[in-house]
DNA sequence: GGACCTTATTTAATATATTAACGACAATTA
DNA sequence: TAATTGTCGTTAATATATTAAATAAGGTCC
């Protein structure tokens, strides 16, 4: 039988926690939390996206991603509008506010995001991140 | 720049995401949560956990696994009991009621997780095991 | 043009995540 | 032994996750 910490889910969730203990302080100050920082991430990237491409692009599920949505546009930091073409759609971007904020803070979560690679090593850090693309590629 | 997919954090995430997928159908027939299954699995394996404990192998937090607690206890899976020795500690156990349904259900999670390793190799599995046990002992 | 089917987003209901703070108890110290 | 300090579990408040169902717009078939 296998043994409970035997388990790749619960191996994958515990090593993001460990990941993302990184972050969470440069975070808090912000704050922002975890998964808003993802969507402005993705957004100053992609400058304007659909709510699902949002979704797919950051892992969260279209429910989760409308209240994420509707409370950072209280806060300022992203726009929607319909798509003038099929009504259906909504386009996300980011305000003049959120782009500054992005730059502020970037340099930090960057840092931190090195000093984690550093310490993992980056030939760990490459097979990590082969190894895990071909995971994604299974299908049940 | 770093770009917004060659986030390690994000690719676990999403790596996790698609290893679930084997196993939510599941135990949405069952039904139980991913978060209930894992304490239930955790307490198969180690009989009597104290609350903490419990929290520290299944990766949840205290607060978060008082709920999960109560309502488990609810559905008549668990029981709980104070320590003799430190009146603050709650131990927990499995009811006959759950280790009769872990039996019934073990071996069909058991092959859909055979189902995945098969598909990921057994190669890339163990590779993935080392790597993440590696990357959960750095520290920020 | 209307019945039908599909897709995008939201709403609703329940479960869990996260941080802060609280209460009870235990160990330590003054 | 009274005060202090620390730990465990819980509660509270807010944010997110998950599933099902509702809404609304677009596309198809007849």
């Amino acid at each position: 039988m296998r043994k409970f910490d035997d388990s790749i889910p619960l191996k994958l969730l515990k090593a993001r926690e460990v990941t993302m203990s990184f972050f969470r302080p440069t975070l808090q100050e912000i704050p922002l939390t975890e998964q808003q920082w993802r969507v402005i991430r993705a957004l100053n990237e992609y400058k304007e996206l659909e709510s699902k491409q949002l979704a797919d692009l950051c892992c969260i599920l279209s429910p989760s991603l409308t209240g994420i949505i509707s409370r950072l546009e209280q806060q300022g930091y992203i726009q929607r509008r319909k798509s003038t073409e099929d009504q259906r759609r909504v386009l996300i971007s980011l305000t003049d506010q959120a782009k500054d904020m992005f730059e502020r803070v970037s340099p930090t979560l960057e840092a931190r995001y090195k000093a984690m690679a550093e310490q993992f090593s980056e030939e760990n850090m490459e097979q990590l991140h082969d190894l895990l693309s071909k995971l994604c590629k299974i299908k049940p």
